[in-house]
DNA sequence: TAGGTCATGTAATAGGTTACATGATTGC
DNA sequence: GCAATCATGTAACCTATTACATGACCTA
């Protein structure tokens, strides 16, 4: 599972509450994983039991205490073990490809409608990648000075800008010829 | 869930058992979904329950009994409905972009290696679809006669030849990138 | 005779989402 | 007064994977 090793990866920088590391993930991965934080307590316990985390109570006033979990060196091994295992290329669900396999059964002009509102997300998606989302990133390297993993945070916001520049220029494609199609127009 | 669509969008082709529709799958879409069998037949019951399907038994000598689904008029009406519903961009997790954002922990050469056994992986994977898989979707279209559909059958083929392409650039990018860099060598 | 095709399923497990529950403090 | 932030969780549900079960026929 990488939400473990994700967890793992994480606390590798330093001791965090799950709560912490929920930020963690929606400020530096979010743009290629994401996890609840009713996904992430579980799995913190889980962890704490497979003796790859340990954990300690942070005790608070005026605000709920934290639980600061610490990786052990058991959990460094397990991380760099995942790090090296190779592995596939896990098979991509599309649900909107599945949508234009079977586009023949609605009218030409509701397909294009959703096309066109598919290209409008990815165009919004990228750009935000490629300003709040890289601004972001910027600051939590300045912030943890870590230059080097920088280089390797910013790698995977190019891939994801690869990405949805592909869906981008296949949605554009896709719609032109689609446009200069002769479809019946009346399907109810 | 698209699973349900997808079965339906088939079974308004023409009346099928749930291990031709697997071939369907495994033959048309397999490389932007796929479902098994233990996931085919109950889904298909279900679909039975909530009236969008009929089933009736074709007794067979020699060869097991086969259930044959038949879509209803709700079915279509539902298939369409689907279609015509707008969607977001679901969000992809990406396994390999973690094991990229926290590649700083093992050594370049084994990150190196892994770049290196993805982007042979995604190679071989566009070569397919260029290749076979396209092949297999034009006899789809020859067999079926559905001219206008096999439009819409390839563009979703070009779109996972573009989502290929777009890895394959990114990784090679990347290689170049990490080979010139200074890291240390020395992680176990 | 061993493995593949045809044809159906169930059960267990894993992974993830959504809803629900609690409760104090801070800011508008 | 109301929403957001901080901080923790549980329970139900959905989707998908893997393993298990059956059994006949066909091909190498």
């Amino acid at each position: 599972m990488s939400l473990k090793h994700a967890l793992l990866g994480f606390l590798n920088y330093g001791s965090m509450s799950g709560y912490d590391l929920k930020q963690c993930f929606d400020q530096s991965i979010q743009h290629f994983w994401s996890a609840n934080l009713s996904q992430i307590y579980p799995t913190l316990s889980q962890l704490e039991e497979e003796g790859l985390l340990t954990m300690e109570v942070a005790y608070q006033e005026d605000r709920p205490n934290r639980k600061v979990y610490h990786i052990t060196e058991a959990g460094r091994a397990e991380l760099r073990r995942w790090l090296r295992e190779p592995m596939e290329t896990p098979p991509q669900r599309q649900p909107f490809l599945v949508k234009v396999f079977f586009g023949g059964n609605i009218a030409k002009e509701d397909l294009l409608a959703q096309l066109r509102c598919q290209l409008s997300l990815h165009k919004e998606q990228v750009s935000a990648y490629q300003g709040p989302v890289r601004k972001v990133l910027q600051q939590y390297i300045e912030a943890t000075g870590l230059a080097q993993e920088g280089l390797f945070w910013g790698l995977t916001l190019e891939a994801g800008i690869k990405q949805k520049k592909a869906w981008i220029e296949w949605l554009e494609e896709a719609i032109v010829k689609i446009e200069s199609l002769d479809m019946p127009v009346t399907k109810d």
